[in-house]
DNA sequence: TCAAGTCTATGATAAATGTCATATAATTTC
DNA sequence: GAAATTATATGACATTTATCATAGACTTGA
């Protein structure tokens, strides 16, 4: 079984501030989870005893609202959490979960974070920088989507599809999306994203090939999601 | 100067967990501020070397967007904490924040607030809870904005406002906004939320008596907001 | 491999929302 | 308290966005 003292993808997440102690009991109580694309790893209103550590994949975070549509909130990858949230504030979760790639994942149960909570100020501390930077996240998206059209929130979305998760060495993006799920991250009909989409190839700003995407020229995009 | 040891406001948030030494050294930090209604407390891109916690009053805490639209995020009240995602996090403020009533906090420097995390697992673990909650509704906000119409928000917010703040002896909301700022918390035109406003009022979901505001039916409001 | 299902694309149209213009009401300032 | 400013209200219209319909492309599974 893999050593969480060993586990490079720590270094992008609180764990890095965990000791080495804390580490090696972590590692005991640890389970190594491997989902593939499509599974739901967790439900809206699910209670869980842990939080999982991705160490590879990609991951979508949505919300099922009233009319049955999905509204995906955000997406985590490898040395992200998932979870803790319902486990700081001892409650069910209130997003589903579901793998967008083959994931791998580890499962800490709740006992070892709260441990490391109690005992362990410099993992706290981090603990919540982690929380409140998604905070400031949620409340920028929040702005965004009460304020920009959706052709601007589309541009956004492209953009940050390609800084969060790179190109592969085609230069597409290294993240595979239907276009409802786009759509669903921009907020906005499946029609209205494809309609745009198209619109943004005809004006040369991204490349589409199947649901493999190309951005081509990320400073239009940028001007455009400004409003010009 | 009053002492925050009898400080009844203290009970509804998290220096509750502190102890009787904690709560004495803050209160001998601690400054008392006093604010007008329209005062801003803070500017997003400051930087602010203390939370804020409030007594009485109400403000907003709002987002400018590129093209100088006022975004209203939330609000807060007796009770609540100012600041402390930038304390915690270490960075700039990233909203704005305005008095919409005379309001009275009290200034804690960040260092109690620090210290207070690094002794005390208790009040470490509810200030996560409190940011944790604060990100549920920041997502739960964000899927309504991106999936509910302009008519439907409209409603959510007047709940959401009778909900918060409660109503005067006659039966008005505790809380006086501006057309504009009602706008700003929707996510629409000014014009676009007076518009519905008449109509809500036309089918006696309302009351307007100038900015003065009641909440007749509830019910019809509630239901609206889930698309009915 | 083909049939069924799903996904993508696009036109036509409807509905929602924003913008501009204008008028009146309320508030502020001198 | 009158003038100036700001806020509210509403009409007319433009623009954006959603919905419905249809068709072809792509997947998937028997």
């Amino acid at each position: 079984m893999s050593k969480c003292q060993q586990c490079i993808i720590r270094e992008f997440n609180t764990l890095r501030s965990l000791t080495a102690d804390e580490l090696k009991t972590m590692s005991k109580e640890k389970d190594v989870l491997n989902f593939k694309k499509g599974d739901v790893i967790f439900k809206e209103g699910n209670a869980i005893n842990g939080v999982y550590c991705v160490k590879h994949g990609i991951c979508k975070l949505s919300k099922l609202n009233a009319n049955g549509k999905e509204q995906i909130v955000r997406f985590m990858k490898g040395g992200d959490m998932l979870g803790y949230r319902s486990i700081l504030s001892d409650e069910p979760v209130t997003l589903t979960v579901t793998a967008l790639k083959d994931m791998e994942a580890c499962y800490i149960p709740k006992k070892e974070i709260l441990d490391a909570i109690k005992e362990n100020p410099k993992f706290s501390l981090d603990m919540m920088k982690t929380v409140c930077g998604d905070l400031r996240d949620a409340n920028a998206s929040l702005s965004n989507m009460a304020q920009k059209s959706v052709k601007e929130r589309l541009a956004d979305t492209m953009i940050f599809l390609k800084e969060t998760f790179g190109e592969d060495k085609d230069g597409y993006l290294d993240i595979v999306l239907t276009r409802e799920e786009i759509a669903s991250v921009v907020g906005t009909a499946t029609e209205s994203a494809i309609r745009l989409l198209s619109e943004f190839k005809k004006k040369g700003f991204i490349e589409l090939t199947g649901k493999r995407l190309k951005v081509i020229d990320e400073v239009g995009l940028l001007k455009l999601s400004q409003g010009f």
